[in-house]
DNA sequence: CACTAAGTAGACAGATCTGTCTCTCCATTC
DNA sequence: GAATGGAGAGACAGATCTGTCTACTTAGTG
């Protein structure tokens, strides 16, 4: 294995752990062990274990992002249904065994200085996924997108995390999805309203 | 200060600290330092540290939605304006210098096992919070009280992530109350449609 | 082959964590 | 006033954690 190839490796195990675990919780030995890779190597290609927590924060958000906006255009095509597919998408998440929440909520909830580097990357990912709302609705096109990405980006969380705390799998995407179709159908009716007003 | 003021005194000031800094991060001995409690005393009314964040997290349960509920009925008086008033009170909670997101929702990202008591706590806590939000909508009366109490729910989950990731205060509860209003609506506009037809 | 860079294994230091225990003090009660 | 029991202070044990360091091994390159 190269080098490059092991620093991605000890990144990779160190996302799993932390996801499933939690961050405080999870010792470098036990990422050690789990990787195969020595103390050494490790301590070569992160200063810390805050830097590993972050190189990790930073490539789950590159890999989950891809994922999940693949996913979701394989599913639909028209920017409405896309809306909704996002639902659907998340329902697949939280159904897996391997769903522990969102990495980045947890990782707010073990780190509360807000000027900590781990909080920037969390929110940085969190307004990503907002901005990929916002682009699906300026395409449908929604009166006021930003105002509608907001209202479905606060479902999509609140899904992530009654799915996390009440373990009811996919049930949580579903209540989002149907209300996600109430406020897009709400939204698009206040423009023709606007547009019969004016 | 009596046995059991001590032991509640030490429950107050374990909710604040791992409301603040988590669980894992936090040491009993800084519990201790803070609170003025000897360890002795510590073990005397608790087996263990998981003991004492079951404790914690009980208390707080009983003492936070006390103070929501009680908020929410002081702000309006009818079924749809306190259903609305919730996030008014979500929003005041945001925008606390000491708002440091849902301890129950932190706990589960730090403790994984679906089978430990913590988090069956905080299961129980937001099957708590959704029964009242559909108690409101029964009494609206909405037509699906279970289904819009499922939707409202999960835009109070989703608000207080986004205030706790983004940081923005209470602005992710006023993105939700507007959501709310929508969703209430349509519940209501669905209900009138369906006694139309019949 | 020789050299170099990077890896493994693991001892080690120093800090911190949970939980136990002893000793002392003090308040209450009989 | 004596006895009792709760509480403070803190030593202590044992585990665990992060991070450093040494010694040995392996892979790749000129």
């Amino acid at each position: 294995m190269s080098g490059s190839a092991r620093r991605e490796h000890l990144i990779d195990t160190a996302i799993d752990l932390f996801a499933e675990r939690g961050y405080h919780a999870t010792g470098i030995d036990t990422i050690l062990e789990t990787s195969g890779v020595s103390k050494k190597t490790l301590y070569r290609h992160f200063r810390s274990k805050d830097e590993l927590i972050l190189a990790a924060l930073k490539k789950y958000d590159g890999r989950f992002r891809n994922n999940f906006m693949r996913q979701v255009e394989e599913r639909a095509e028209a920017p409405r249904d896309r809306l909704l597919a996002v639902f659907d998408v998340a329902a697949a998440w939280f159904s897996r065994n391997d769903f522990y929440g969102c990495m980045y909520i947890n990782a707010v909830g073990e780190y509360s200085d807000p000027d900590s580097p781990i909080r920037l990357v969390c929110k940085e990912f969190k307004a990503l996924m907002r901005r990929y709302f916002e682009d699906l609705c300026a395409a449908l096109p929604a009166p006021d997108p930003a105002a509608l990405a907001d209202e479905l980006a606060l479902l999509l969380e609140g899904s992530i995390v009654t799915a996390q705390v009440s373990q009811t799998g996919g049930r949580a995407a579903q209540i989002a999805k149907t209300a996600a179709a109430a406020l897009i159908a709400q939204s698009m009716a206040g423009a023709v309203t606007r547009d019969r007003k004016a």
